[in-house]
DNA sequence: TATGAATGAGCATTCATTCAT
DNA sequence: AATGAATGAATGCTCATTCAT
């Protein structure tokens, strides 16, 4: 994974530089090949470190996955995705056609970056609940009171429908979701129209999302 | 895979008895399992035969897999969906929400049933380009016209709003394809009130869709 | 092999058309890959019937093979190289070089034609201590006297050197397959001029053998 | 292989114990039963290792043999046979006959010695063209040119008959190749006057190649 | 901390052979 | 005579993990 757009430092912080080496390839090979079809070899190779090193710093395979997953999900996934949410949603002009425009494009990016990783993150929560119960909670906690509290405000406006929050937060994530497996994990290299597309998902979203008079 | 709602025999035309215990066993621990995590011991003991035996009828290890999910594919998933859409549309009294409605909800039983299986489909399908061609070619030549035609003629009647039939289904597609996912692939044994949820995402869906006077 | 100059009836009586097929696709593909780089499934492929087959016929896989080393060496290697040398020496004016000559050419073409085989027969011997008995057997019994008897001739006449006709007759025989083994199996398709280097070696032979006045 | 004339230090530097072990007991086993009749489990057994970590140092089974085989050939056949041969023809008083003499005895020591080994080698490389041309380029770049020296400086004296010397050479190896053959390969356990044998070998090949006046 | 030799269980696959039909 | 399904032992090889240094 590339680091444009956040500091690694953070999170590498008292490792070993052969550590990080490890950390680094693992990430790499595990989002080509996923976790069976990785073998502890092929990451000490690639890091230029000796195998036994792995377990010494991981315990074991599974661990060091895991690691990788949760710091992706924890450090990287999670609190930019706040972060970028918490920005857009606290401009005072901030629609829902705007917000959902913003939203969608920046995580439609940030997905591009990092799909390969992605895939395995979502193959391995579907597998592993912990992790699974981990990102639900982050989401809940952090992500949904945020979300919520900004339709609540222009439900009362009136610009709304007057919906649960979380059933039409629910919506919007499933069709972002699904647009973006279809997009990325089944239709992996096809020349898509991305602009448009979201354009018009969004045009259908808000349709059915914002009140009439 | 149960097999209530379609007949095996077709299929199994011309396998040994011994053949078709491979296979349902296969089938069983690989959903269950995923392809790696499934090894040819196990299956072999499952269905009672010997180790050898699986590799004279079927080859290798991914092409038992690839058998089972092409034909899962091919005479199970794809049939029946396209069966159940083509009955649906067919009726005269059908509307937008008539049709996601029953749609929506009978898919969404089927992968209830089926949703181990339907996991490592998906999965396999994003390591997989011929699996991920071929589902896409058979989308595309059997069921898209036909959804596509009822959505024109809609759009003359002046009901559906004029946005290209394509887009209309990637955008109903989608939600309901992240639904799911969040349903069942994530949380995988939540309470949850599908009645409610799916009713709501297709109201939402529909307000969006249908034309307004 | 081919059966340009022998015919084939004579071994193949009482053998089904089928045991017949497995009898010659077995004999090409040892000959290509040897005994244990041959396997039955390969032979019953080529020869187009069931693997079981084989077993009725020939009981095992050793006795197949030693069955066809055995005939080789029996209808056809040997007496083929008697039946070529009885009439070569039966011919009044023979005198050493024109025996050696045509022996050496005619058993250089035959190895030419069934060298593949003749490599196995060579390695099998070595380690088939029976085939290696029944080989020399059949020379001490068939080929020696004849030769020798041509020698003592030749020697009463003061022609050839007064040695032991078995010491002559081993070192034809091993220049002769010395100079085979280096040209075949070793040199396998090198540009070799084998009219020269036989002239060459029968006349050291030659010089080596005759009697000077 | 026995190591009674040659040091094993050399060429196992920087193998471990372990490794050591293998290597003997692999050249043993090749030795008695041929690459395809050894098993690697069997190696591992007699060699008192994990049969994992022949693979952790040979790759593969293949490579094992290979390496074993032109280690053979590299490090102790054809080093000592160079050895040898340019010691005896440094002595000055040496002639032809007292050259075949001492080569001839003492190669037929060599094989005796070696000879379950030198089969294999000999039958591996009827199939291997790579060590078939090893061995050559050896035989050409060091043998070679050694004798063929030693030929024409005679030739020059008028010792030796004027033939091209790669062919004497050829007639030469041929004899002692197909005699060596005879002896060991087919006649394994014959008994049998070596001295009398070689004698009357080289008595004929003299005659045949030494000038009379 | 770091190495790399060593382990041993596990894996997919092959293969000669048997047997019911 | 012929088939081909079925066997089960054996094979080469991989891999996560341990351990002495």
């Amino acid at each position: 994974m590339d680091n444009n757009d956040y500091s690694d430092e953070l999170y590498f912080s008292g490792m070993t530089e052969k550590q990080k080496k490890i950390y680094e390839s693992a990430l790499e090979i595990f989002a080509e090949k996923g976790f069976s079809g990785t073998s502890t070899g092929e990451i000490a190779k690639k890091a230029g470190v000796a195998e036994g090193l792995i377990f010494k710093h991981f315990k074991n395979k599974k661990l060091l996955f895991q690691k990788i997953a949760f710091m992706a999900v924890e450090k990287t996934i999670l609190p930019l995705t706040i972060l970028r949410t918490k920005k857009i949603l606290s401009e005072n002009y901030t629609d829902l056609r705007f917000f959902l425009n913003l939203f969608f494009n920046e995580r439609l990016d940030f997905i591009k970056k990092h799909r390969t990783f992605l895939r395995i993150i979502i193959q391995e929560m579907s597998f592993d609940a912990e992790l699974q119960n981990f990102a639900k909670k982050q989401f809940t906690e952090k992500m949904f009171p945020m979300v919520s509290e900004f339709i609540k405000r222009h439900q009362k406006k009136g610009v709304i429908i007057d919906l649960d929050p979380s059933i039409i937060i629910r919506m919007v994530m499933s069709s972002f979701l699904g647009y973006s497996i279809l997009r990325f994990i089944l239709s992996s290299d096809e020349e898509w129209d991305d602009d448009m597309q979201i354009k018009s998902m969004i045009d259908i979203l808000c349709n059915g999302l914002i009140k009439r008079k």
